[in-house]
DNA sequence: CAAAAAAACTGATATATATCAAAAAGAAAA
DNA sequence: TTTTCTTTTTGATATATATCAGTTTTTTTG
């Protein structure tokens, strides 16, 4: 599958207000984006797979990108939904280790890739980016922090709720409806958020669905009832 | 309960090589430290609580601290034991939030508190401070993640060898026979790590016995089959 | 469009693990 | 030392969730 390059300019970017790059100069951006690439990613395709080494660091322009970990069972465990403006891959590159995860797209999307020593370079120099992406890596500390003790002491009907929800306030923006939550995520995928096996979570969304919390059609799922759900998850 | 005021030098800090205060020079080291102080925590005694506002760093000196997250049950999930030389309270600092964890002693330690102001001051001098923070956040996310995929997905007696395995590589040294884990964790507390109940880790750790992959007195537990061990964890 | 593949769903069954309850052992305190 | 409290352990039971198997529906592809 050949890809095709895609000409994209960063100073007239429209993501480019939402994303890390925001706090750089404009001959800052310049130097960094000065050899990279944008290729528009097919739906399915990997950007880059666990236990290789990080080349770049790649920007999302449009679409949406799951980042997950396999298991020595073969099942995925999705870590992040990454969107729009998201920088992707670049941890590990700091931390020098192999991807610890896989980032494959949810559906076509844009991508720009900036070669590692441009980065690094601009990292370098811009003391604001590194402050930026180190407050950002505690933020996302505590975050995985409770993410963790959900897994380990919720059970799968609560984990749903919250996930659910999660899914609505990060992704429901540019949903067509209000509260609906349409990603390209397959019933597995959802699974694979929440930690469970894909037939429970069907069964969980049915019963969800007769309570009155939820309607769905498809792969779009409406929250009808936000209350109940935080009920239902369990939280505060 | 009153704590011992404790007097300690950072110059002549015997664990200071092992922490993240190796790299500072000594200016920065005296500026940083200028207003810090040193107190004798006994055992059970609260560093930080979550859900309370950052007021500095803790830097300990000797003795293990346990950083856990507390349930909506009650339950608490414990994240990292720290020991010897480990920063503890800056993240949720740097990312401006409450904390999401609380910190607990294990045993009797002797820690040092340093101000919020001259740290921060410190990390905006030193580039090379805020870079080794930025790139062991950015590996702790990887260690997250993995732990978070364990979690989802390995059953109960596959991730208490993993944790078995991991305590004795990171606190196995200090043991006074090689092969040992001696950390004064309840039983409750290594439930609390491994997420579970505390009857099924019982039940597990003897069965483990049973086995021959471990032999254990009171609290102290031997490794006796590494490899065992590692098959039961199901890694590689 | 038809054919093939993937995903979604339903049902039956197994089991790992949590929960509850109570006894035994150990540690701390008086 | 005796008492009290905490921790550890054992047993019985319940149940949430995984697993397996098969059908239907949807999506993809040639």
């Amino acid at each position: 599958m050949k890809n095709k390059r895609v000409d994209l300019a960063c100073e007239q970017c429209t993501v480019r207000k939402f994303s890390r790059f925001a706090i750089l100069q404009n001959d800052e951006l310049n130097e960094m984006t000065y050899n990279k690439t944008c290729t528009a990613y097919k739906k399915g395709q990997v950007l880059f797979h666990e236990g290789t080494r990080p080349l770049g660091v790649f920007c999302l322009h449009g679409g949406k990108v799951k980042v997950y970990k396999t298991g020595y069972d073969g099942k995925d465990q999705i870590i992040q939904i990454a969107k729009n403006g998201d920088l992707l891959g670049y941890r590990a590159m700091i931390s020098d280790e192999m991807y610890p995860v896989t980032a494959e797209t949810l559906e076509d999307t844009t991508v720009c890739f900036i070669p590692k020593n441009d980065f690094i370079q601009t990292l370098d120099d811009s003391s604001e980016l590194s402050r930026l992406l180190l407050k950002e890596a505690c933020k996302d500390l505590g975050v995985m922090t409770e993410s963790l003790t959900n897994l380990a002491q919720k059970p799968v009907r609560e984990r749903l709720a919250v996930t659910l929800l999660m899914l609505k306030d990060t992704y429901g923006v540019d949903a067509v409806e209000n509260g609906s939550v349409e990603i390209n995520l397959t019933r597995e995928d959802l699974a694979n958020i929440v930690g469970t096996a894909t037939e429970t979570l069907i069964r969980l969304l049915h019963d969800y669905k007769e309570e009155g919390l939820i309607e769905s059609k498809g792969r779009k799922i409406k929250v009808m009832d936000e209350k109940g759900l935080v009920k239902v998850a369990n939280i505060y």
